[in-house]
DNA sequence: ACACATAGTAAACACTGTTTACAGGACAGG
DNA sequence: CCTGTCCTGTAAACAGTGTTTACTATGTGT
């Protein structure tokens, strides 16, 4: 059995052309657009050359994904440090971080978090846990300094603003309210998102 | 110009047994194996003649997703019978038709709000508006009857629930929290969606 | 220099949605 | 009756997809 130890520079230069491509397609026209025999003519390479690196196009789509979520965390971790540790602008920061990636990478985005195109994901495999320690410690920390009650589950919390988020995404993405609502401003994500956030705030409940 | 008064009623039967072949596949293995060939051999029929009926594969899909919705309806009318006018277990009780037919139709459901797989489609040309002036009634019901604030734009509010119904269900379809979240009881919709209902109602802020 | 593992290629395979040319039947009018 | 038109369904092809196979260089280790 003989083991390679030097790879070879050329190698690694095309396993990384193949994936810059596959991300620069998802990114210009989504998922459909980005075909195996796209991607190998963009990475100035034959299909076939792409099996020797992803085992299929799930694999290399999930690599494309990946590096999303690593970027995304960078993303998650600058917009809570400008704001101060037990604040609630810091959870709403996060939030709007949120938006703000979906909306720059909108193709990926829509495939991180489609039941159809993506296989469901387990959270601990993902780069950073997806962000959701971040989430978390964030909302401990805004527990103990007084900001939001105590007296819920922060995991539950945490589930319960990252759902709302996800949420008013697809909303918006797949259903056009035109002529339907009254509403004034603009109704995208983030309009929608900042004029609600009373509501979590202070509850349904009449005080 | 000869105008065809009578339809052929063989015409209309495959006319609703594609239909029928498509709702069945889609339901069984998900879009993905919903092909026009496969539907064109459960309705008793090749492939070309479905182009008869149906203008491509977007349209047969859209018309199955079009009898979910009216049936989406009638199951949100359903719920909300049962249920006192003005109360908030009215309003809960969408919320939970909504999970339980995303449960019950899952392939279907995964179709609908999907930003990939179906176009951005207009609420106002869905049968019903998709079930949202139903929702809005209740809500203003429930303002005027000092269940909720009514200091909120009831849009606002509907929309609100709305998202936060679909981010539950769209959040658990494609992330797995095994071994990340120590949560008691099982972490499906339906238990997210009751359990952080008291959030909703009161706030995050402390009372 | 020989052996061998690897990287990439060209071509095929099995599938997809869709279009085209064509055949059979049903109905209207002469 | 026959003729002509319209409609419905068929068979076959077209262009595209992801993937596999057989093969050829290439470069490395012994």
């Amino acid at each position: 059995m003989i083991v390679r130890e030097t790879e070879t520079p050329v190698t690694v230069r095309t396993g990384d052309r193949i994936l810059a491509a596959a991300r620069a397609l998802l990114a210009e026209g989504g998922v459909e657009r980005c075909s195996m025999r796209l991607v190998a003519t963009r990475a100035g390479v034959t299909p076939g050359a792409i099996y020797r690196h992803y085992r299929d196009k799930d694999a290399l789509v999930d690599r494309v994904v990946e590096l999303s979520f690593e970027r995304f965390e960078i993303a998650l971790l600058r917009a809570i440090a400008a704001q101060p540790v037990g604040s609630f602008a810091r959870i709403a920061a996060m939030g709007d971080a949120y938006i703000a990636f979906a909306e720059e990478h909108e193709e990926e985005f829509k495939v991180l978090f489609n039941p159809i195109v993506t296989a469901r994901k387990r959270l601990a495999d993902l780069p950073g846990h997806g962000g959701y320690p971040i989430l978390r410690q964030c909302i401990v920390e805004a527990m103990d300094a007084g900001t939001i009650r105590s007296t819920a589950d922060p995991d539950l919390v945490a589930l319960f603003l990252w759902s709302r988020v996800l949420g008013v995404l697809t909303l918006l993405m797949t259903c056009d309210f035109e002529g339907e609502i009254a509403f004034e401003g603009t109704l995208d994500p983030r309009g929608l998102f900042e004029a609600t956030r009373d509501l979590v705030v202070d509850g349904l409940a009449p005080r």
